[in-house]
DNA sequence: ATTATTTTGTGATATGAATCACATTACATA
DNA sequence: TATGTAATGTGATTCATATCACAAAATAAT
C-alpha cells in the first residue's frame, strides 16, 4: 500500500522540512502498514533494513536485559523508530512492539539516508531528535538512581500525561507489571503506590484509566518521594 | 592559539571525512585551550554556544539530580563534547569536566552546523555517533537496574579498560565516591567490592591503580553476579 | 615538616523494596 | 455460560545495600 507522502497528515517537524521531490521519493519507497495493539515493528536480533516511521499509535521500546527483557521508553506518533539500531547496527539492538493499535511506514534505510543527504533541513532537525533523547536519557539515568519508587511512579504519569496523552487523563497502555519494567520496580510495588495515590487523592485509578486529580501534588512526590 | 586542523593527529573518524575546506574553516574558528585536571569544560546552567572537541585527555558528564550531581558517562578523546547540550537547549543541560589533563578545541555552534551542512560523510558518522550513545544509554538502563553491584561495578572495570583506556591495567581517574556515582552505588560498596574482587584474585588493587587479572571471571561476574 | 583535609576501610544497623504466597478479579476463549 | 488464563491486591518475610560511625591512610596546604 502507498500514500503520497506529501498529503500525510501526520508529518514530524522533520518530515515537514522536505523538498517535494524527496517526499516523492519517500511516496515511491516505503510501505504502509496497520498494526494491531501487540503487534512487532522492530524485532531485537534480525537484520534492520528499514528505518520505521510510526504515523499514529503508541509503541514501546525494550530490549533483552541480562535477566528479563526491559522497557526503555515509550513513543508516541509521529515519530521515526529505529533509527539508532538501524544506523547502529547491522542487526536490531532492540525491539518495539505496538501498545495501540498504529499505523507505521516501513523505509529502506537507504533511501533515508539519502533523504537525509539531500535535505539539510531534515537533518538538522533529526539530530536535534538525538540530542533530546541524549539529554533525557541523562535525566533518567539522575532521576532514577536518585529517587524512591513513589518519584519514579509519579515522574512515569507525569509523562505519560504530558508527553504521550497531552492530558491528565488517559489509559494506562500497559500492564502493571509492564509499567513497572519500565519504573525499574516491581508490579507488586506498582499496584500498591498507585493504591496509595489514589487514597491520597492525587490521582484517580480505576483499572487502568487514571486521572490526575492534584498535578501539584504529584509534582512534589515526583521531586521528593 | 590556533592550529591547522587539517595537520592535527587527533582526528575522529567523522572528521577524517571533512574536506580541506571545511578543515580550514575549522582552523580559523576554534579557540584551542589546555585544561588542568578538574577544569570545567562545559558548566551546566551556562550558555552553550560552543561545541568542544576533546583533543586528549579523559573528560566526565555530570548533571545535577533531584538530590546530587549524578556522573552518567566517561568520554575520551578524540570526541565531541556537548552536541546534544548546544543543539538542543540554549542553556547547557549537563557539565562537563576534565578528569586528567586535557587539551580541548572550542568551535562555534554556527561554525560547526555549516561544517555539517557541507559535509554530509560527516554528518552520517556523527549521526552514527548518535545512534551509538542512544543504544549504549539503552543497554545501559537495562543493565544497570538488573544487574547487582557487583556486575555493575564489574562493567564499568571492563568499560574503563576495553573503551577508556584499552589496556588491562589503568589507574583510576575517579575517587571511590566518584566511581560510586557512576555505578549508582555507594562509597563504601564500592570499597568492598573492590576489596572482594581483589581478594578473589580477579583484579589486583594498589590505591588507584588496578589491574585485571582474571578477565573471564570478571565477564562472568559482569554476567551473573 | 606539620597540620588540615580529603579519601579509604570496615563493622554494625536500618530500611526500602523485592520476593513469596495466596486471594481475588478481570478477561479471553472454548 | 462455563472455564481457563492473565492481571491485580495485599500481607508476611527476606535481602541487598544504603547509612551510620569511626579508624586509618593518603594528599594537599601552610
Amino acid at each position: 500500500m502507498q500514500n503520497d507522502c506529501r498529503n500525510c497528515p501526520f508529518k514530524t517537524k522533520a518530515t515537514s522540512m522536505l523538498s517535494d521531490c524527496s517526499l516523492e521519493q519517500l511516496s515511491n519507497n516505503h510501505l504502509e502498514l496497520k498494526l494491531k495493539k501487540g503487534d512487532s515493528i522492530i524485532k531485537q536480533g534480525t537484520y534492520s533494513t528499514n528505518v520505521v516511521f510510526l504515523r499514529t499509535g503508541l509503541a514501546k521500546i525494550h530490549i533483552a536485559g541480562p535477566y528479563t527483557e526491559q522497557i526503555v521508553k515509550m513513543v508516541n506518533a509521529p515519530s521515526y523508530l529505529g533509527l539508532p539500531t538501524t544506523f547502529g547496527s547491522k542487526i536490531n539492538q532492540y525491539s518495539v512492539t505496538a501498545v495501540s493499535d498504529a499505523e507505521v511506514c516501513f523505509i529502506d534505510l537507504e533511501v533515508f539516508q539519502n533523504i537525509l543527504d539531500e535535505n539539510k533541513e531534515f537533518t538538522r532537525e533529526i539530530i536535534q531528535e538525538f540530542c533530546k533523547n541524549e539529554l533525557e536519557s541523562f535525566h533518567r539515568c539522575a532521576n532514577r538512581t536518585q529517587k524512591l519508587i513513589r518519584g519514579n511512579m509519579a515522574d512515569a504519569i507525569l509523562d505519560f500525561a504530558d508527553k504521550i496523552f497531552k492530558s491528565d487523563s488517559f489509559t494506562l497502555p500497559l500492564s502493571q507489571s509492564e509499567f513497572a519494567n519500565l519504573v525499574d520496580t516491581s508490579r507488586e510495588s506498582v499496584s500498591r503506590v498507585l493504591a496509595e495515590f489514589d487514597k491520597d487523592g492525587i490521582i484517580k485509578v480505576n483499572g487502568r484509566q487514571i486521572e490526575i486529580l492534584n498535578k501539584k501534588s504529584l509534582l512534589l512526590v515526583s521531586q521528593n518521594g
